[in-house]
DNA sequence: TAGACAAATGACAGCGCTGTCAATTGTTAA
DNA sequence: TTAACAATTGACAGCGCTGTCATTTGTCTA
């Protein structure tokens, strides 16, 4: 059967004691002894039992991903990441699907922490986003790392990984400036979610680089949708506003810019000779429109693997704790933008 | 802190033991008893410690899913289904993402059964199509549930849920037949997975029933993805096949079916007035091409919930288990299908 | 070389639960 | 009413590990 911390320290010639110390790396065990110890690890194929471990100690080997996402490629991609570090790190995964919007969410997640003795959580956006959601949980004595959009931690609660989106926003709008572009529109996503602020940021601060003036009317409110990229794009390009017709648009994802697409075959606008439409996130279906989108590539799984390793270091309590990293999207040219 | 059983056992006025049976639903306890018992359950609001469950039973209280699947969507609305039925029954889930395509993949998911202690899987396609990797499970004398195309399952190896892609498929054509189409062609999807034959079935079989003529020239190999489609559209409607266009396509499903839509979009082919082109998983970008894809939708979370529930069941050991259920994805109506 | 101290190691209880088996109840037939 | 039996309940060990604290070992100084 499954070899015990028994069986080891009966092959080691040590205590379980001496074994736990090892495998806890431990300091005050003698080099000699932890040679023979880990030796006899490797030979039994030893693997502490969870179980075991979460019942008799204080600390805890489970760490959380909580979510509330729309988009199931980066939840897959986020859990796929989160789950590699956690399997090289001996720890256990929970998978937290919630409504963020609910009303009792708090009191649901602090439940699950409980319940699961859940020693860290990895949160992405919204919930990243949601600072008193975040303060209830950091009271429970949890470590949490927030996967956000912007450049730099907006506060101290917890460790971040920050998905530079504001330089990506950038430089996606120096690509449609580059191209001859000066009346370029913006369709945002959700205005609460910092992932909009940002590319807008972003995209404003392009115009202003290349000296474009900055137009009002062409920002148009939104969500995070198809639908929302259906009628941003329609408003845009109506009979209403002939004279003010942006050539290029740029949407804060890749389904409003979907949805932009759309809206232009449906008005028989051809893309990109008539409007270069470019997206965001690079979702797989950006490569499954026609024609396929320009757009900004994050690599989801290693910033996701990134971050679970930042909250294990937390909860391990190791030194030298990262606090903050970054990750900038890169721009991938497709077929959707093109010269003015 | 969290109550423990020993805390309802105190305040029922009984031994743990009892609480034990209680909570395990066992035989034995009069009725007066265990409603004791349950009133201190409530009141203390106790739930199992499941690391002391799995340490000290024999029994198991985990299940896993195992997926290899390109699709997120499907993923994600299993993983949902999975796991809502297991909360309410008080098992957790592994999660475990892999490549059925590795070598050791059989290896690979021994071992986590093993060092995990998991009492049971839930196996989705193409997985649950790899009968010796099944095998090899079920020697470890784990449960299993497949879910698998077809309308009844293939073997006794392990209660199935099955989905009816045949007549769903026979469904979607019969659409098609109804508008008038008579050349009606096939995109398939890769040729090992059930999926593919279910559907292939379920279009001959429509075919037949309204007695039109099948032109084998019409049926074009390939595999699930987008590019799979592109293809597969080109050669149907290239000049060279000039004489015998189909008027319809059948993709396998929407990925194909965006593919078959890009192609057309190449070739200057309007869709639906000079073809119809069906998908098939109403996968949530089916509602984002354009036109919007008509599809088959199935109830990914309801058909893991019941799997789920199926095989935790199996696990109980409960008597009166059902080994079989079925469900028949619906036919969904939109815009990239019309009148011939 | 002994004594003093720190470093290394081990003995043991106990985490919250289940399995085994013994003790206690209740029920039935004679 | 009581023996005989079944149904119900409980006592206790132990799952694999960690935390606490005692013991042993090694090292350094005087």
């Amino acid at each position: 059967m499954k070899a015990t911390i028994n069986d080891v320290a009966k092959q080691a010639g040590v205590s379980i004691k001496t074994v736990s110390r090892v495998i806890n790396n431990e300091t005050s065990v003698r080099p000699l002894t932890r040679e023979k110890v880990q030796q006899a690890v490797a030979e039994l194929n030893y693997q502490p039992n969870l179980s075991a471990r979460n019942l008799a100690g204080t600390k805890s080997f489970s760490v959380a991903y909580i979510y509330d996402n729309p988009n199931a490629y980066y939840i897959i991609d986020m859990q796929n990441g989160i789950l590699s570090a956690c399997k090289q790190q001996g720890f256990e995964l929970v998978i937290h699907p919630c409504d963020a919007k609910s009303e009792n969410i708090t009191k649901e997640v602090v439940n699950m922490v409980k319940h699961a003795r859940i020693a860290g959580l990895i949160l992405t956006p919204p919930l990243s986003e949601m600072p008193d959601f975040v303060k209830s949980l950091l009271e429970l004595d949890v470590k949490v790392v927030r996967i956000m959009s912007g450049d730099e931690a907006p506060d101290e609660l917890s460790p971040c990984v920050m998905v530079n989106d504001r330089d990506a926003a950038q430089t996606i709008t120096q690509h449609l400036i580059d191209l001859g572009h000066k009346n370029i529109a913006f369709l945002a996503g959700d205005a609460e979610h910092m992932s909009t602020i940002e590319r807008y940021k972003g995209y404003r601060r392009a115009l202003k680089a290349s000296n474009i003036a900055f137009d009002k009317s062409l920002v148009i409110e939104g969500e995070y949708s198809f639908d929302s990229g259906v009628s941003g794009a329609k408003k845009l390009m109506s009979n209403d506003n002939k004279n003010n017709r942006p050539s290029a648009i740029f949407s804060c994802n890749d389904e409003i810019a979907a949805g932009a697409l759309f809206a232009a075959r449906l008005m028989d606008i051809s893309i990109p000779e008539q409007l270069s439409i470019v997206g965001f996130e690079n979702s797989p279906f950006s490569r499954q429109t026609w024609p396929k989108l320009t757009t900004a590539d994050q690599p989801n799984d290693v910033i996701a693997e990134d971050a679970a390793n930042i909250l294990i270091s937390q909860v391990r309590k190791q030194k030298n704790q990262t606090t903050m990293s970054q990750y900038v999207p890169k721009l991938v040219v497709r077929d959707s933008s093109g010269q003015c």
